[in-house]
DNA sequence: CACCCCTTTCCATCAGATGGAAAGCCGCTT
DNA sequence: AAGCGGCTTTCCATCTGATGGAAAGGGGTG
């Protein structure tokens, strides 16, 4: 019933929630107004409702936040170094889910989008972290890899080879295959168990070549892994003084 | 029953929830076993729980993380501009509910809480939001106000002409009321619909007066407010490109 | 004024939640 | 080895609470 609110909802009416989760009113007047006394969802001035704080600081706690924050400075150091937007993703079902994504300049003001689901099989950052799942997941992805572009590679064994080729090399790219327009390399992060999420960025095909970002993009992605391990610990204690005190 | 979760305990056992919660476990594992499916929670390899991936995505949709989005670019103005920590606070209750806090210099990690909940009579966000909320909160709020240090001040008529000089100069100031040696300033974020957001610098007492960062402080804060008035529409079109695409 | 769409409440019907108890599983101590 | 304490998981008789159609109330608009 909360699937409801997606990215194009964040507002919704008595009437929209029930319809969309496909319950009578009286039904989801009931469970809404228990929500609402959870504070879970907050209703707002004109009868419309939306998620509420509760569940915002309920969402910090999860294992993207601690990812996220943890790696944000070094995604400014990489945007600024590059100049292109960098981005953050782990693994999530069949999708790449993005962490943190920085826009390019600042004089751009492209918003970044955490919580956005990539394809696994078209993306950079996607390939790099099916090419180092289970093969039971690159199974599953690839019997029917969906087409975004004419740029999308939907050959099962081109795409094997791809991620075999990733494997080896440390780097996976993407030209156009899921946006139009858009090129990406991403690399590995490397965390205490295994590949934990990848690190790209992402770039016009108008801009210069993105192969001289392999460097930057290497070292953030070792600053990135290395903060990770060594920064558990502090971490943990940070955030239990720091949240720790709940109200009413 | 969610709230057996805080930013002390990001990962519990079953049993650990049905306590915290006062639940019998039976009904504390049917819950958590629902709360799985829909993948509000997640279970870990070592049979115990954290909160899952959907929660942190709905958490993404609340209003406080369109505010901390449109306002960090901002915030890292001002963090560069004074080298001192500068945090972002919402009215939430009877507390302030920090959106988004940064560190002041790169050099020192210190981690931002976002999340936290500060109180209202003794911190300079908190005294911003104080002012310009309707008289019923102080009302409340002064009734019996906590200390904290030394510093705090807990004289009712003290706190209310402070609420009024801020409301005439427009800044608010804590020195040591909250924790020992850190004095802060805040000013308040002017949105569509009044005061809807305090900003605010940290700074140890050793460093320089916090004086000469009213400037700048200021002239963020107007940013802010004239990025939420302004930048509204456009926000949302793109949140509903980035993250609509729901999965299974 | 009538219409439409919304929110809110009520209540008879009915289905699903509840939690004690017992089984099964480590890892630890005696 | 055996015993113990904590954990997870399942079962089932009990009964409490969810359900949704219907109707009332509230604002807008043509």
């Amino acid at each position: 019933m909360l699937d409801a609110f997606d990215g194009g909802h964040q507002a919704l009416t008595l009437s929209q929630i029930a319809r969309r989760a496909g319950l009578p009113v009286a039904t989801a007047h009931r469970h809404v107004a228990d929500l609402c006394a959870a504070r879970l969802l907050a209703r707002r001035p004109e009868a419309t409702y939306e998620i509420g704080a509760r569940m915002w600081r309920l969402g910090l706690l999860a294992p993207p936040t601690r990812l996220r924050e943890t790696a944000l400075p070094y995604l400014q150091d990489l945007v600024i170094a590059t100049g292109h937007t960098a981005h953050l993703a782990v693994l999530d079902g069949q999708h790449a889910l993005v962490v943190e994504r920085l826009a390019g300049s600042r004089t751009q003001p492209t918003r970044h989008s955490p919580g956005a689901r990539l394809p696994l099989h078209c993306t950079a950052v996607g390939k790099v972290l099916l090419a180092y799942a289970p093969i039971a997941l690159s199974d599953e992805v690839l019997r029917q890899p969906a087409r975004y572009t004419k740029w999308t590679v939907t050959d099962v064994v081109a795409l094997r080879r791809q991620l075999a080729t990733i494997l080896r090399v440390g780097v996976a790219t993407s030209a156009q295959e899921h946006r139009e327009g858009v090129s990406s390399l991403a690399v590995p992060v490397h965390g205490s168990s295994g590949v934990v999420a990848a690190l790209g960025i992402l770039a016009p095909l108008t801009s210069p070549r993105l192969g001289g970002t392999v460097g930057p993009l290497q070292a953030a992605a070792a600053a990135v892994g290395a903060a990770l391990i060594g920064g558990d610990l502090e971490h943990v204690v940070d955030s239990e003084r720091d949240i720790g005190d709940e109200g009413p």
